[in-house]
DNA sequence: ACGGATCATTGAAAAAGTCAACGATTGTTT
DNA sequence: AAACAATCGTTGACTTTTTCAATGATCCGT
């Protein structure tokens, strides 16, 4: 992620023409992003993708490592790890999947639930001081309009 | 960034709160993109970064290579390397700063111009089929509050 | 002129990503 | 029902990317 400024500069370079392509706006906002959340839940021993699998791990949906791995845009082997991660700190467990006996559907402990709800905690307060510079409205905007980039 | 899908998935588990982690949404996006980007761009022997920086020379505001690394959120070695690939290709090169001497400052040459106008076209097309469940207002929309978001 | 800071660059170390192969299981075809 | 191909999680090897400290040149403040 190279160079930690925290600081909020007014690049001049943000004049460029560069300054309306998505790809860049996107990669330059999730690394400063990434930075900060990474931070915060530094704390609680997490980063943003077992952050995520947590998430999902107590959302009561039982995910399986393969739709994590979708959702997630990542590797199956990199879903491994971080369930094993997860796992070994008796946040998360696997079950066997129900109707098909090859998946692992994971879940949350108890454990797993607590610090979910502390580390979301701060991750909010982190995002608000991300997005500090957009308002309520356009917050909840932004939010809907990566939505529906997404999945329509 | 893992399993390249270019398949437009409905996925369950977009139903968990999850979905409205602005930090999750982003790095999804991101990955999508570039994976779309990159692949656009392969044609002119670029990717994503290596177009940023040509993009910034084309630009005139002759940036030096640590405003590059600033900007783009890069480590400044990350910045030699890409240079260096964009120069012995003969699409940029390095001229002394101009107040600064220890500053290389990074400019385009006519050929770099070219390519990049090329690359230019080929990335917008990728843009529009990246965000075509958005309406050209919500694409507009979306630009300027992600700029608004990076520097207010 | 001196000392500390900043620039680009190098190289090494650490982390992340990619990919092919495997056993177990599933679904499908014959 | 037997054979077949496909899928799941996992492992390990391999490549790429990131991170970081050190260096020479140059700048700036004193």
């Amino acid at each position: 992620m190279g160079p930690q400024s925290t600081e909020v500069e007014t690049p001049r370079l943000a004049e460029a023409k560069i300054g309306n392509d998505v790809g860049l706006l996107l990669a330059k906002l999730h690394a400063t992003g990434s930075l900060l959340n990474n931070k915060a839940l530094a704390d609680y021993g997490l980063r943003e993708r077992s952050f995520s699998v947590l998430t999902l791990a107590c959302s009561g949906l039982e995910p399986t490592q393969r739709e994590l791995a979708d959702f997630l845009s990542l590797d199956p082997s990199q879903v491994v790890s971080l369930v094993d991660d997860l796992e070994h700190r008796g946040l998360v467990k696997r079950a066997q999947g129900k109707q098909d006996r090859r998946a692992k559907i994971i879940v949350s402990t108890a454990e797993g639930r607590r610090i979910h709800n502390k580390a979301r905690a701060a991750l909010e307060v982190c995002e608000q001081t991300q997005l500090a510079a957009l308002s309520e409205d356009e917050n909840t905007q932004l939010r809907a309009l990566l939505k529906k980039a997404l999945w329509g």
